[in-house]
DNA sequence: ACGGTATTTCTAGTATATTCGAAATATCAG
DNA sequence: CTGATATTTCGAATATACTAGAAATACCGT
């Protein structure tokens, strides 16, 4: 991840719209939201979530694709996981142990059923 | 975490300058980092840096002290952390197993020396 | 082809961000 | 107090972002 790529995904996220329009797409997943459905949600016109999209498109945090007339928007997780790690690397890099509390508390978020989950 | 204290870290963190201002510091926690130094390792006019420190101060990544004549900046890893925690819990509590890798990665790059750092 | 639905692109007004020279503020040494 | 150093604030130019009405494009059923 180049700090480039790095900038273009956080600028995607730094807007309460788009940052809104990511969780709800999050929360989605795997089936994904189609624009419009979105813009009810998030109560915008439809226009104005386009310029959104396609700024977090840009971005790559999100993917989207035609079914039939709509078209369905989906979050890009792998991408939104390397911006997470290119951001934690810095603190992990300079100072190990500052990474520590983060993956305490994203473990106790992640394993909330204790499912089998290779190596728990 | 409110979603407005996020957009104002992620806005921040979202212009390469201040991107790679809050990457240097936290490369010098725990001592921090003179505006001065700073602006001479980003290679920006000192008024130009402190513009950009004062957005990264009210965004609460970075804190500052006067020493001397100098003014040592910090990076706030504690607030970081807070962002990432919350970027990364809408993908957890919607898809847990979404989490495991960014929390696998993490454990490989944060526990390298397995050192007993009860207190880091 | 036609009408209806879904979404995007065009366009423009308004607001916010970025940059940096110049001036102001704060600290220290003599 | 004076001079030197470190940093911030002021002010203004330029650039980019946000918003949404209107028009255009794409798709579907008949």
């Amino acid at each position: 991840m180049e700090i480039e790529e790095a900038v273009l995904a956080l600028a995607a996220l730094s807007q309460s719209t788009r940052l809104e329009a990511f969780r709800t797409l999050v929360r989605h997943e795997p089936d994904g939201l189609a624009a419009g459905d979105l813009a009810r949600v998030l109560e915008v016109p439809p226009n104005t979530l386009s310029a959104h999209l396609s700024i977090l498109t840009r971005a790559q945090l999100v993917t989207s694709e035609r079914h039939s007339r709509s078209i369905i928007y989906r979050a890009n997780l792998a991408e939104f996981r390397d911006v997470a790690l290119f951001l934690l690397r810095d603190c992990c890099g300079g100072r190990p142990e500052v990474c520590a509390p983060v993956v305490e508390s994203l473990q106790s978020c992640c394993s909330p059923k204790r499912k089998e989950r290779t190596r728990g």
